[in-house]
DNA sequence: CGGGTCGTTGACTCTCATCAACCCTCGTGG
DNA sequence: CCACGAGGGTTGATGAGAGTCAACGACCCG
């Protein structure tokens, strides 16, 4: 990791906002310590004061809430040029744990370091606002999708937000793409079991919608399973412009 | 509605962050434009580009999202203070509705207006960001909420929100309160059914945890009902002070 | 080769949805 | 002043979707 892969920031904001040379400058002297994870490893924990923002660089990342009960949620992954936990620049404590799915890198940068760009570039701390926005927006949906979807759906609603994240970052080509959870996982995430997100995902594959060989997945219906889930794309506010690295397609089947 | 009941947002911003002079001229010299709507009406529509930011100033609103299969799913309810859709200052286009839940007052307040305010007062971007950091603090607990709760727990937990977030807003005393919304309206906030909200609602009430008569509620093992919603209301990033106007108890059953 | 993690499948259970009927309250208009 | 209708709340009977429990299989790695 060096610092020109911080630079997915840069291109990043690009997308959202006019950056001048200043802020383009302030972006790339923002100081960084970066940082690798184990999968499963925490980056941050429920009730921690917390002193650092993480860029995700490589890898996966993900949010989850613990109930009391043991059951837990996934609220959020991250993927390539995410903010893991903007938040923690002006909240005082962390509401949730993150965790890294995959092995991962990150920048961590530092929150006070945060707060003088967003106090000297008023552009930036817009560019960062438009950023936990469209995180927000991503969070409505959810709720909506496991509040309203029935488990079909759900998945499927699942599937097709993968593929369309991961084909702006440049992770994915063709709707085709690597989905580096396990299916207990995908059940936090999805508020279901393994158990049963597995029939389901044997159902999609026998339907011809999907086809899947470990965590690799191809859609091979798209429109079929858009019209399943749901899916309206609007939610992600995309903007044209990829941000990752490798252009065109990744992976075989 | 005047000018002075724009203050709330004073109020609320000095929660959150030291506002200088300049800050709270800058707040109170905001343009806005008084508007209310009747029950139902709609504030904001998916799909539509918008021009206003609204601040709630009285009664209650809601953001929902509805599904091409008709269901719906409501993602957030606005109280006194709130800002219903600071999205639409950044982001291009609504990707939910937004409706009256009551009758209800709000300042429209321009989009550009806000913008330049940000672009101005640096502080002022930190505080409304943070305000919007704060509202995906709640929408992460509701997708565990319905992603993972029991219809029981899941009601419970919302009568905890409530019950928390309008005594802050000083519209609830002694853990009682007005809750403006059908049993349909609960239903499509928590993912269930009319029929089945009602049931656990009269269980609830059977096994003497809440009282209610019409919409009023009345939390009267506030303990217990906490333990059953596993509500902890670090998610709600509370400050001390309260943003309304009327202090102590209101309503009686 | 053994153990661990993850995926798969079947049998059974249970929560919650569905359907349907009836109630109450309140506002309206004849 | 009463009839009427609409909206919302309540209750019961029945059914479906998803959970639970349990066993086994596939794969990977030391």
């Amino acid at each position: 990791m060096s610092r020109t892969s911080f630079d997915v920031i840069i291109r990043k904001f690009e997308t959202r906002a006019e950056l001048g040379p200043l802020e383009r400058e302030a972006l790339r002297s923002l100081p960084f310590r970066p940082v690798a994870f184990e999968p499963q490893a925490y980056i941050s924990r429920e009730g921690e004061r917390l002193q650092n923002v993480h860029l995700l660089l490589s890898g996966f990342a993900y949010r989850q809430k613990s109930l009391v009960d043991g059951a837990r949620q996934i609220i959020a992954v991250g993927i390539l040029g995410d903010f893991l936990d903007l938040e923690c620049a002006l909240l005082e404590v962390a509401d949730h744990n993150i965790q890294a799915l995959t092995r991962c890198e990150a920048a961590a940068i530092p929150r006070a370091a945060i707060d003088s760009l967003i106090m000297a570039h008023p552009v930036l701390a817009r560019t960062m606002w438009t950023e936990t926005l469209v995180h927000g927006s991503v969070f409505r949906e959810w709720i909506a999708n496991v509040g309203r979807r029935d488990a079909r759906s759900r998945l499927a609603h699942l599937l097709c937000e993968f593929a369309r994240r991961l084909e702006v970052a440049g992770l994915s080509g063709e709707h085709a793409y690597e989905l580096p959870m396990t299916q207990e996982q995908l059940a936090d995430t999805l508020g279901l079991t393994p158990v049963h997100v597995n029939r389901v995902l044997k159902q999609l594959a026998r339907e011809g919608l999907i086809e899947r060989e470990k965590r690799f997945v191809r859609i091979l219906d798209w429109e079929a399973l858009r019209r399943i889930a749901g899916f309206n794309e609007v939610y992600l506010h995309l903007k044209a412009g990829t941000v990752g690295v490798r252009p065109g397609r990744v992976g075989t089947l």
